[in-house]
DNA sequence: CGAGATTAGTCGTCACGACAAGTACTTGTC
DNA sequence: GACAAGTACTTGTCGTGACGACTAATCTCG
């Protein structure tokens, strides 16, 4: 048994059962990288969540995406995307255009303004994310990506 | 290269680096985990947080824990326990009680109210999490417990 | 002893997520 | 055409996280 994760979270009952470990171990590790990436965002003056939502718009092209589409892609799904729409508009990363063909679907585009801001942070956000990894090799990194995929995707749903 | 996690994010543009692949993979295995378990709990009125935070208090036997060190113990580190321990404190779940000897200092407490309601949640949650992770073999968590402490035992702080 | 630094916790504010209720619009059916 | 059902978004509320200012108590050092 790995004393690793036991130690940090001083708990003295001994974990139940590998799959509750394994549980921990991934909830932890994900807030541990989460963090230390947030702190670098800031910088740039962005939150994880709206970092992720400029960089769908920008993968989305010049039509933009309606907001559904946003929060299906977003790394957590069904936030909400009204709000998160307003903070950006507010600062001029992006706009909505209402849809002609249906009045109900309200489209997000990526503004000028942000594409510049999403240039300038792409060099350093990925150089920071190596970073982050830099002690992980290749072949250990392919082998965790398969075992999330097998987690994820056959999960319970 | 797995096609998986690009397929689900209907990302046109390949990962620019495996390690950025792994970050996003790992970010959203543990929101999926965490969002399943979330709605098992709320079976029970609490968050993932509270449920946490009861159990380190469990944990810590009689005495109770000062508020810094139950930060300290908690998935995600630094909540603001102050606020948490009221909304636990109103619904008798736990108790406040201040150091004779350092007056500045405040023990959170699990009442006996708290600690059956951990008792009754404890097969119904354990069997749960055991459920999600059912479809990965004991050799295959193992190696993601070893992946995942390597990842975040040496990555940049 | 007493001023200043330190520590432990509290509180205000903002940004998320989760959920539920409400509104505007479209579609299916008659 | 009109009404019911469904869809897309908006808004209100609550519970976190993150940050920073603030208070109370303790410690350090002259």
């Amino acid at each position: 048994m790995a004393p690793g994760l036991q130690a940090e979270l001083k708990q003295k009952t001994p974990f139940t059962s590998r799959q509750q470990e394994a549980y921990l171990a991934l909830l932890r590790t994900a807030d541990a990288l989460q963090s230390s990436m947030e702190s670098k965002l800031k910088e740039f003056g962005l939150t994880g969540t709206q970092y992720n939502a400029l960089r769908i718009l920008r993968g989305a092209g010049p039509e933009g995406l309606p907001c559904s589409e946003i929060g299906e892609r977003m790394i957590t799904h069904d936030p909400d995307i009204t709000r998160l729409l307003n903070r950006l508009e507010q600062r001029g990363l992006v706009e909505r255009i209402r849809d002609q063909h249906d009045r109900r679907v309200i489209y997000g585009k990526i503004t000028t303004a942000g594409q510049k801001l999403l240039r300038e942070m792409q060099e350093p956000i990925e150089k920071y994310g190596k970073e982050m990894l830099r002690h992980v090799s290749q072949p250990e990194l392919q082998k965790l990506i398969d075992l999330l995929e097998l987690v994820r995707c056959g999960r319970k749903v």
